[in-house]
DNA sequence: AGTGAAACTCTGGCACC
DNA sequence: GGTGCCAGAGTTTCACT
């Protein structure tokens, strides 16, 4: 699927894709344009979904953000909890949401302009929700890190 | 600090930063021109902070992903905790790092390659820490969504 | 994969409001 | 102050080797 230059090339892109084909091309050992062949190859292909453009912490800090851990009842038909991951999934305030193993079902992370919009997002997704037996929030206190990188190596060839 | 324009462009480019000024220009009433001189303007100053590829959920969905929260010994020196937050930083495991409130201290969401590679995470950052009291681990068994957008307003002017 | 030319995109100066 | 227009510089794309 992919050789050791995409390797390189796809670790690149997820630290910083704002560099030039010729940029690259000093970091990897090829020409500007063979860059330039592949990064539109891993974008067509799908290997690379989007790119995007990440705020400053600055901005992002003035956000209250929550960890919120869910656990729903057990015996939901398929269905409601296609709807209730659809709803959440709608939400702009839902920066991530996962299944998760353990004594929690589903995990998100909630971004909120202040308290009372958290609380109206819990009230209306939550807690009116047949689905959820239970929910726990924390709060984000501070961001030490954020990087949704997955270094790739031989292994992911 | 930022108008109509900016927030429009912000938000634009946290969902897809791969557009050209003259296709942003199509979306948000002004010229190519303006339209590049803004998104410069805003790297420049920081508002933008990065902007990354990220990569299909078929290629992170082969990733072991674990959500681990931590208690911390309360009495530990600042320089103690400084230390375990830059070794946390260091990681290219750890994807996400949050202090939250409430019973835990710390929340974090760790990409492995498989189970082998996670128990040495969590034997030599986790287990072997002076300053952890415990952890849970929860394993992710699904993604529902990943957007780390944040949707701003007028209310962010 | 690399080279070079054509096509496209961004940059910078100037007139305008 | 910022915008739009136009020309030049820079970057990507494409045919060919």
């Amino acid at each position: 699927m992919f050789d050791s230059f995409d390797l390189k090339l796809l670790n690149a892109l997820q630290e910083d894709s704002d560099r030039t084909a010729e940029e690259l091309a000093e970091i990897i050992a090829l020409s500007s344009s063979a860059i330039a062949r592949r990064i539109r190859r891993l974008k067509e292909s799908g290997a690379i979904a989007r790119t995007i453009a990440l705020l400053s912490a600055e901005i992002v800090d003035h956000r209250l953000r929550a960890i919120v851990r869910l656990q729903l009842h057990e015996h939901e038909k398929a269905g409601d909890f296609t709807d209730f991951r659809n709803r959440l999934e709608a939400r702009d305030e839902v920066q991530l949401c996962l299944e998760v193993s353990g004594s929690d079902d589903v995990m998100l992370l909630v971004a909120c302009r202040d308290m009372a919009e958290f609380n109206d997002f819990a009230d209306s997704e939550l807690a009116a929700s047949p689905i959820v037996r239970r929910y726990e929030t924390s709060f984000v206190k501070k961001e030490i890190k954020n990087r949704p990188m997955v270094r790739l190596d031989e292994r992911d060839a």
